[in-house]
DNA sequence: CGTGCCAGGTGCCAT
DNA sequence: ATGGCACTTGGCACG
């Protein structure tokens, strides 16, 4: 059986369970009024409820209502589960450190307790990032303007990288900043910076350009670009709902996605539970492992 | 009974008991391995593998794996769930408008599905944001400069709200940004957008100050703010395990939120119920009317 | 409903 | 580890 399941069990249950899917490295859903506190980075106090509570294998804890797409407590992965009985309730405790957070959940009544093997596979791509345009824009240099010549990516400097980094066709050196979505005043604000910083490398004769590209810009931005001379130029987001995309059908390879519709076609692109004596048992589950990714 | 559990339904049983709980407003999950396509802003696909997904009656939908707090994917709430039985296979649909985003779930097999009324509370109330801070420094102003006066807070200018802003002991105009956090560039040049809106504002001949107030500073925020002639005051966030108020006790309010079912009678197709003789049942559930809040 | 901005942001990858 | 930044950011408050 790959999913187990316990109906209004007793607390004791309930921490019988636990332990099993801790041992197991399952992912866990518990359904029950509790009440919920956290403490670390902030401090925050639930009152009694009925909620859902996740306990993910890598130590991932999430307490979900009603109602939102984000937990109303969570904590986050690398923590270590505890569960325990006390008072005969069942109370979960995840605990963090660096930073030190600790979230504890206390069970009134527990209505149902699952556990599963969850493989997840992550092997998830997604087209229409920032990088899709700017391999979209490497492809067609022109859609920026005629001339335009790229350079580099991510091209280092004292303010941080630059997205995109070229010369016009007067030699001149351009920044090109990027973004997805509609810009405010912090992407005027982040270009000023990149040319400010080119500009002293280069030398105070030099004459850097600075372009932001974008679907639009706030007012309030276009503002704050023209102050600094800085140019603008609206570039479509992605098309995906457009025409009849099917565009990704993934496997190993990133296959050629069309990313941007104006760009063509290209791509881009454990615990262990020792029972403490008293009424008080306790188990606990975690991943800590640090595992060399990528 | 307040949360109801089917074990390896055959998909169209598993379709049934959606069906009730879209009906009752309930929160859902279901366990099984599935493939995930999402479109709309942007665009994922993932392959099959065993995966949570839990519906809210909010229209939330998020796809969990084995590890990470953020779902894999996802559909912000005030989407419409569908599910539908197809080629003999489960799958659920959720869909957006405006943004227009759909994320389809289709499930190879489904080990299994529960439903749970959840009273959600979200009487949640949290310390040590920014606002406390804020609140902190207006209760004691001497925390940033001795003599400091606090005139206003959010003052509203041509680059957006300063976080505090006052006069010093000599009568200069003072632009204070607060930060929970260690900050980096982006926050001195948050800083010095404000500082230049205000010398706009009050004439050529202003020396307006700018301090950014907050636990510590980056190294190349620290140049940033020194070329800028900025300052910066270290104040420490509230300690959240020092006091922490106790502070809510809400009442009790039963809170009607049973979402799904009041919503649903206008749409075209909906066939509940019975056998529909073919191979294709459906059923959706969304998002109400919005409810006063506050 | 768009605009703007904080967040216990989270996650990813660089140094 | 820290830093810098993108994100289907999410969420809230305000014009």
């Amino acid at each position: 059986m790959t999913a187990t399941t316990v109906h209004q069990p007793t607390h004791r249950e309930a921490l019988w369970a636990l332990e099993d899917a801790f041992e197991r490295g399952d992912l866990i859903t518990v359904f029950g009024r509790c009440t919920v506190e956290y403490d670390g980075r902030a401090a925050s106090s639930l009152g009694v409820g009925r909620r859902l509570l996740v306990l993910k294998p890598d130590g991932t804890a999430l307490v979900h209502t009603d109602e939102n797409q984000k937990p109303v407590n969570w904590q986050p992965p690398g923590s270590e589960h505890h569960a325990a009985v006390r008072d005969g309730r069942l109370r979960v405790r995840s605990v963090h450190t660096s930073p030190d957070e600790t979230l504890a959940v206390r069970f009134e009544t527990v209505e149902q307790l699952s556990a599963m093997s969850v493989s997840g596979r992550r092997d998830l791509s997604v087209t229409g990032s920032e990088a899709d345009l700017r391999n979209a824009l490497l492809d067609r240099p022109a859609l920026i303007e005629s001339g335009f010549e790229p350079l580099a990516t991510e091209r280092p400097t004292d303010a941080g990288p630059i997205d995109l980094f070229g010369r016009d066709s007067d030699g001149r050196p351009v920044v090109v900043e990027l973004k997805r979505r509609r810009v405010g005043p912090s992407a005027a604000s982040q270009l000023q910076r990149y040319v400010a910083a080119i500009e002293r490398e280069e030398g105070d004769n030099a004459a850097v350009r600075g372009i932001l590209v974008a679907p639009s810009v706030t007012d309030r931005a276009r503002r704050l670009l023209a102050e600094h001379e800085l140019e603008f130029v609206a570039v479509e987001p992605p098309s995906s709902t457009g025409d009849a995309g099917e565009n990704n059908t993934l496997d190993t390879e990133p296959a050629e996605t069309n990313a941007f519709d104006l760009a063509v076609d290209d791509s881009a692109h454990d615990s262990a539970g020792d029972a403490t004596g008293n009424d008080e048992s306790e188990a606990a589950g975690t991943v800590p492992a640090d595992e060399e990714s990528n």
